[in-house]
DNA sequence: TACTTTTGACCAAACGTTCAGTCAAAAAAT
DNA sequence: ATTTTTTGACTGAACGTTTGGTCAAAAGTA
């Protein structure tokens, strides 16, 4: 203590900096969860502020001390869960796909699909929404030009007649079954379709 | 003039009534297209009434001349396509799916999905919130599962190993496709899969 | 005149955002 | 040990704006 306050003639903190941190960051998450939840649930512009606010158990104000805007907000959950879920794709970065890559990015996949629905639903929501799709497309188009690259190789490779059609085709089939599974999950045999699509796609040719 | 009033004795406005009639009709359609591709464009939260009846050359006041509420707006122009969408499929009402029809189905599917972009767009952007499909859920719910009935029935009867799986991975695929399709119509070779798709479902087994 | 159609000013409600002020906690001073 | 000072998380009333929806009046048609 008195240590501390030779220490700190000019750095007069009555918190400690590292105690503001850890709630500031446990704070932001509960924001970050609660307004994922319910942008996925209501939609972006049907969630108010005030709504997520109170979810998350805080005032109204507080909101802007942890994110400078809506929009802020709505863009840091899209871009950081975007990233997570195509982070499994080529796992070692070297911009070639192996067999066990592709296997081990469908089982990803699925496994996302059932852990984090919400955000799969609010990522489909956004694609359909060309003014709000605007905020991100700088963020997905290089992942997703870079996605289809290695398939196509992958493709290719495990000589396909046409890789850029297979390309497209799988990529089309993945996100058809996630956004059948987010529709209505308890009717979708989530297993057994990723079963048959590691058949189809890593196990044949 | 003289010529139309002596030939409508009893009918005190006849053909003016005919006359409303068509006018009312057109500008009905007027209005509905510019809601579809508004809808579809920016949302159904961010576009608003008075921005629908810019788009259709009309006042404001007048929109709920035709239309009751913003909400029943776009429950007819959802309701009307949906029953457009899927009225290709099994079109002789015998609930039994020939090889012939699916075809067509696929056909006329993908046809849609070149002529009516927009239609598709909005339908996907509603199915992704909860909150807002549940105007619709009652009316498609019923659709959905009797294609789905039909889908099954005919995968079993080409020989399938597990029908009900089979339907259910052709849905999503189809939906996939279509997603892909109007996220970025200009770059998905869509003639290419619709054959391919043709191919692995109707020609072969 | 009798009618329908059309308009845009108007309303209450809800929105995102701001901000003056409160508070508990901890450091510093006593 | 006690008191004072300093901090930033936190609140909610208030703001300007936009919304879906209404309505009296004007315009058009017979």
């Amino acid at each position: 203590m008195t240590e501390r306050s030779v220490l700190n003639l000019k750095n007069m903190v009555p918190r400690t900096e590292q105690q503001y941190e850890q709630i500031r960051e446990q704070k932001r998450d509960l924001i970050l969860q609660a307004a994922l939840e319910l942008f996925a649930d209501e939609g972006f512009h049907s969630t108010s502020i005030s709504k997520i606010a109170k979810s998350a158990g805080i005032s109204k104000g507080l909101m802007y001390n942890y994110f400078e805007s809506k929009e802020a907000l709505l863009k840091e959950i899209v871009i950081s869960g975007f990233i997570d879920l195509t982070g499994t794709f080529d796992p070692n970065h070297d911009g070639i796909l192996t067999t066990e890559e592709l296997e081990f990015f469908i089982n990803q996949t699925f496994e996302t699909l059932k852990s984090n629905t919400k955000y799969w639903k609010l990522y489909f929501a956004i694609m359909m929404q060309p003014s709000v799709l605007k905020m991100f497309e700088d963020d997905f188009a290089k992942i997703i030009r870079s996605i289809f690259e290695m398939l196509e190789e992958y493709f290719r490779k495990k000589g396909y007649e046409n890789p850029e059609l297979e390309s497209k085709l799988f990529g089309a089939i993945l996100d058809g079954l996630a956004f059948h599974y987010v529709t209505d999950p308890s009717n979708f045999p989530i297993e057994e379709v990723k079963k048959t699509l590691i058949n189809r796609y890593v196990r044949k040719h």
